[in-house]
DNA sequence: TTACGGTCTACAGTCACTGTAGAGGCAAGC
DNA sequence: GCTTGCCTCTACAGTGACTGTAGACCGTAA
């Protein structure tokens, strides 16, 4: 498999996948003769973690860390748990401030009942806070 | 008033303050011979719409559309409120997805009852999704 | 054989700053 | 007058996680 079929299999576009392999994130890959990267399916579910993990909003060193606990079946897990762990309490903290934000740009938006700009509340609600 | 007061009246870096001179947010400001940038309230005034504006999630871009729309108060306020109205929208579906994420990560974490790395869940629930 | 699409390297650009280096300004205290 | 210490200046590199581009090469089907 090359690097658009991995691309493909994945939902990755390819210069990510050598972004990864830059990285470290994806091991570096063997080549054709003609210089070309050569994947496996090995490869498809290594790329696959990352981008769930990605899309977990893990950052790419967590991934990492991550990725060497799953390379490491005898070592205790403590250390995925407490970076699951803490990755979730900054989302919940995210998730409160969004709401946040969102209740005081519902403000701002309906502060707006149309006309000029100096009559309209939207500017001045942004500008106290 | 010199750049670190508007600095500290606003709660801004420095070097912040710079970098929104350089991209056209704020005026190039006036110099004393030395050279040393001079502000006046209304740079305070203008930096804080700016700061409240950021902190709401607008972009820089945005900003810029808001703050010229401040300096023509006779043009219709539509703009203004297609901005804001546009960032609710994105902001909202910000919120629905973290939300999505936390419960995704509520049950990764839960899947981890201790021990070593190949009993624990965690690994093959981010591998999944 | 020629066209087309995939792949290669290398590097610049994105966003919104933040940090750093090295030089010069300014006021207070000795 | 000199030193100390903080402030300011310009200019540029670094951040994170990619994305996009230029220019060259590869592989295959018509």
């Amino acid at each position: 498999m090359l690097i658009g079929g991995l691309a493909k299999a994945t939902n990755t576009k390819v210069n990510t996948i050598r972004f990864y392999e830059d990285i470290g994130l994806m091991p570096v890959a063997a080549r054709t003769p003609s210089g070309q990267r050569i994947y496996t399916d090995d490869d498809v579910r290594r790329l696959s973690f990352i981008r769930h993990a990605r899309a977990l909003g893990f950052s790419t060193d967590e991934v990492r860390s991550l990725i060497e606990l799953k390379d490491t079946p005898d070592e205790d897990c403590d250390i995925a748990a407490q970076i699951a762990a803490s990755h979730l309490a900054s989302v919940e903290h995210r998730l409160v401030q969004l709401k946040r934000l969102r209740d005081e740009l519902t403000n701002v938006v309906s502060s707006c009942s149309g006309g000029k700009v100096i009559d309209c509340r939207i500017i001045e609600s942004i500008a106290q806070r």
